[in-house]
RNA sequence: GGGAGCUUAGCUCAGCUGGUUUAGAGCAUCUGCCUUACAAGCAGAGGGUCGGCGGUUCGAACCCGUCAGCUCCCA
């Protein structure tokens, strides 16, 4: 069979795909005599295209189920995506818009089906997107977060959250995004640099409008819901004005001048205007000092007048109704200026919140939301804190602890509903008289009010219109992809769960990990996984954030097209060390594709040794001594195993690909098979290259959850094979010979040596030279000799007692060889390097000594310690030796 | 403003409880090679006062203090 010039993967990784899927090794069932390693995916949102973020995080997920599944496990990756309310309800808003359909033309259920209809057109594109990436998930238990069982589920929680007293409603300030019309928490804001302007007003003092106390605001759109002016009690600029009242301009209410600690003299001018309705700090100075909230702003940051009409308005704030707040803001101050009340507008740089969906600037608003009263869950949870502090659950890095620790003790109240349509409705009732009670069903809330509300009307009853938080569905994730709320105690859950590890990204640490460790110990009073891998934030190679607006988020499907899945998974994970950003760059791509090529000619070189097999039993020259080779590498294999073993079990996958990766190029292609080789034309011994096919094999196996498409085409070309490298299962490690690694060790130092001597001396590769060695330790050489000198390309190695003149001398550690070359000598070069190792050598041997030398370290360090520096020094001396004589050959 | 973390070769990072560290790797760079698996390759090489200063210690990249720069989270 001819192969072809180099890995072809456009036709390759389809093949072996539908071959794994039509073989069902991905699937996992129950199986008690096996011990489950389960993973559920981070569910992107069902609105979602495969981008950097996700093809690191299920590379990552890939590599541990793969080796899972190799080493005896039952590996079950679940496999769902999420219902993203405000994300899929802006998609669908948009697709509506685009066929001329406003949602407010829709009732409630006709646009849910058209939200469903985009879903079941566009929901799964991403996970088909998975497949090309080699995801070994099983295909069977995809599951959503708005699967029938799964919404129930999230509705019970609910009702449970309530009877314990947990979840309440109440009137509480939010972030309230005017574009999407819906309440935030404080996670989905972004707070942002912002150029704006501090307006100075002046309010004149109720007692004498010639006096004033200035005021500096950013927002004078929200002066006519003004209801105090606050100044700090210590400041002596203000102590005589406290408990004075003042006039709000243009609505020319009556306000008081209160005093509290909370406001900062050296801002502005140390006294700040209260607008309850409109500012979190305000909101809660207003609630201590009992002072009303007036609400100008509706929902869409409109000013409203509603809540003006007792402090009887004028006509000039009657026609600020409907304005937008922003135009708004230039309109007050520009009435104010004409009130001759503006006293100076300076430019100032804030920190605005903006909306992580819309990117609308957040106002702070007074709405009726549903709340978890986090507080009181912490109480009956606390080992969802302390799990992650005494490493029950294992955080990789560990250092976000610290994170998740600050985050948990100071947790605010969790704002759980969205005013939206898509997403699990809100289980409350409410009559027409504002009563509500929280139920499943219409019926259930029926049975409730007749109890509780006697008098209410039932004919009025209507459910909740907004829904829930997706968090709040997608925190029971690990339990009700097993069912374990809607089923509890099944078969699956009590199996598969908890979990056994976690894949994700930092930057939903709170939003996501957080809360299904408090989900896990609520509901099923066990934690939800045993590690939680963390992965960074995927950036260019300048370091910028992957966005929209940038540009600078590559194709990823494009991307798998032209290098192959297999060189897009090693090229993102040789980029990425544990815990850290990820800086992409294409480059690291081809690093992977050259990789890809550098197994196929490897895999080329065997079949071409393999057609040079020779079938005699009798043991040729070459093959006596390239068995040192074969050893060796044995060896070598299963020391990298065992490396590769510790580093994934902490979690530094990029390491041990690195590993892997040094394994296959290095050790197995430069040094290996370059000594196993046999010359030009000469035949190849079957036992050495059986031992071959069987080291490429395992290299294989060991790589395969890295690249699983390369390594499974190789291994089925290899020899023919009735079996698949998916589900070949790892042998134990053997133990190793450090022996013959030192022995290889010196081997390799002296080829390298002696090529550099080579080349230095400009003998080109093709002229032979002679070798001599002096050496005290013969019996290290009789078995390497002969790769040796292949290697260097010597027509002979001899053995000798005495330097030989006129020749390249080099001295490796304490042994001295001598090159003897048709070529002139530079003697003048090498004298310089030797002379310059001789001067490192000695004030090395300096510093070890006067290291000895030293009473307090003699009498302070460790005896091993004090060994070591010993053997340092009689092996500097001796080399200094050989590098003297060595010398002394060059006079 | 509060908190957390980072700073080691041109770039990205290792470096476990201080002692074979006069500091390693990959990529990039330079030199020589079209050697019959591979030029997307082979064989070699160069490159760092471990952010600055001070301290603890017989001994510091590692521990402490301080200054500077960067990043993230929260307000």
């Amino acid at each position: 069979m001819e192969l072809s010039k180099n890995f072809e993967p456009q036709l390759v990784d389809n093949k072996w795909y539908s071959h794994w899927q039509t073989k069902g090794y991905f699937n996992s069932v129950v199986d008690a005599t096996k011990q489950p390693y389960t993973i559920v995916i981070p569910p992107p949102n069902v609105t979602g295209v495969l981008h950097m973020g996700h093809c690191l995080n299920n590379t990552i997920q890939d590599i541990l189920i793969r080796h899972a599944r190799m080493n005896g496990k039952n590996a079950c990756w679940v496999p769902g995506t999420d219902h993203a309310s405000i994300a899929t309800e802006a998609k669908v808003v948009q697709m509506l818009r685009e066929r001329g359909i406003t949602k407010s033309s829709l009732s409630r259920d006709e646009f849910l089906k058209y939200a469903w209809e985009w879903k079941e057109k566009y929901g799964g594109i991403i996970l088909q997107q998975l497949k090309k990436l080699g995801c070994s998930l099983d295909w069977n238990r995809t599951a959503f977060t708005m699967d029938d069982d799964y919404y129930k589920s999230v509705i019970n929680t609910f009702i449970q959250l309530y009877k314990d007293g947990i979840i309440y409603r109440g009137l509480r300030m939010v972030n309230w995004d005017p574009a999407s019309k819906t309440a935030l928490s404080d996670e989905e804001v972004i707070f942002k640099e912002t150029d704006s302007k501090l307006y100075f007003v002046k309010y004149a003092m109720a007692s004498d409008a010639n006096q004033f106390i200035m005021v500096a605001t950013t927002r004078p759109e929200t002066i006519l819901g003004d209801v105090a002016i606050c100044v700090n009690p210590t400041d002596e600029r203000y102590k005589n004005l406290i408990g004075k009242e003042v006039i709000v301009p243009i609505i020319n209410r009556k306000i008081p001048i209160i005093a509290d600690e909370y406001v900062d003299v050296t801002f502005g001018t140390g006294a700040l205007k209260i607008t309850p309705a409109h500012d979190k700090n305000d909101n809660e100075l207003g609630r201590k000092y009992q002072l009303k909230a007036i609400n100008t702003l509706d929902e869409d940051g409109k000013f409203t007048i509603d809540e003006l009409l007792e402090d009887n308005p004028s006509e000039v704030v009657k026609n600020y109704h409907g304005i937008d707040r922003f135009e708004l803001r230039k309109i007050i101050a520009k009435d104010i200026s004409e009130l001759g009340q503006l006293e100076k507008v300076e430019e100032y740089k804030s920190q605005v919140g903006t909306s992580e969906r819309t990117g609308a600037i957040i106002e702070s608003r007074l709405s009726m939301q549903w709340f978890m009263n986090m507080k009181m869950f912490m109480e009956k949870n606390p080992e969802a804190l302390n799990a992650v502090l005494n490493d029950t659950i294992n955080f990789h890095p560990s250092k976000l602890k610290n994170t998740y620790r600050h985050w948990l003790i100071n947790v605010k109240d969790w704002c759980i509903s969205r005013q939206l349509w898509w997403g699990q409705r809100i289980p409350a009732w409410y009559d027409d008289e504002g009563n509500f009670v929280v139920a499943a069903t219409k019926e259930e809330a029926i049975i409730q009010f007749k109890t509780q509300f006697p008098s209410s009307n039932l004919q009025t009853i209507t459910q909740e219109e907004d829904v829930l938080d997706t968090w709040f569905s997608s925190w029971l994730w690990p339990i009700e992809v097993f069912k374990g709320i809607s089923q509890p105690n099944n078969e699956e859950i009590n199996y598969y769960y908890p979990t056994t590890t976690l894949v994700t990204g930092q930057d939903i640490i709170f939003f996501w990990v957080a809360r299904m460790i408090m989900a896990g110990y609520e509901f099923k009073q066990q934690l939800p996984f045993k590690d939680v891998y963390f992965t960074g934030m995927v950036r260019d190679k300048q370091g910028r954030k992957m966005s929209k607006q940038l540009g600078n988020s590559p194709d990823l499907l494009a991307l798998i097209d032209t290098y192959g899945a297999d060189a897009v998974r090693f090229g993102i994970l040789i980029a990425s060390p544990a815990g850290n950003d990820l800086l992409f760059d294409e480059s690291s791509l081809e690093q992977g594709r050259n990789f890809n090529n550098k197994l196929w000619n490897a895999l080329k070189l065997i079949k071409n040794l393999e057609a040079r097999v020779q079938k005699s039993s009798i043991q040729t020259n070459h093959s006596a001594n390239t068995n040192f080779a074969v050893i060796w590498f044995e060896n070598r294999l299963n020391e990298v195993k065992q490396e590769v073993e510790n580093l994934l079990k902490q979690f530094k996958l990029s390491e041990a690909l690195k590993t892997i990766y040094s394994l296959i190029w290095d050790d197995y292609c430069s040094w290996y098979l370059e000594w196993v080789k046999p010359g030009f034309e000469q035949p190849m011994d079957e036992s050495i290259y059986q031992k071959s096919v069987q080291f490429f094999d395992s290299l294989c196996m060991l790589l395969h959850p890295f690249m699983p498409f390369i390594t499974e085409e190789i291994y089925h070309l290899l020899q023919d094979r009735n079996d698949d490298i998916t589900v070949k299962q790892q042998s134990t490690i053997q133990s190793i010979d450090s022996s013959v690694l030192v022995q290889a060790e010196l081997l390799k130092k002296v080829i390298t040596a002696l090529r550099e001597a080579r080349a230095k001396n400009q003998i080109k590769q093709k002229d032979s030279i002679k070798l001599y060695i002096q050496t005290n330790s013969l019996e290290s050489y009789s078995s390497i000799e002969i790769i040796l000198q292949k290697q260097i390309n010597a027509e002979f190695i001899k053995y000798v007692t005495n330097p030989i003149n006129n020749t390249i001398v080099v001295a490796i550690e304490n042994e001295k060889f001598f090159i003897e070359t048709e070529k002139e000598i530079n003697n003048h070069a090498l004298k310089a390097e030797l002379e310059k190792d001789l001067a490192y050598q000695k004030s090395f041997l300096e510093s070890v000594i006067k290291k000895l030398a030293n009473e307090k370290f003699v009498q302070n360090a460790k005896p091993s310690v004090i060994e070591m520096e010993q053997k340092k020094k009689a092996d500097c001396e001796a080399r200094i030796k050989t590098i003297e004589e060595s010398l002394a050959t060059l006079l």
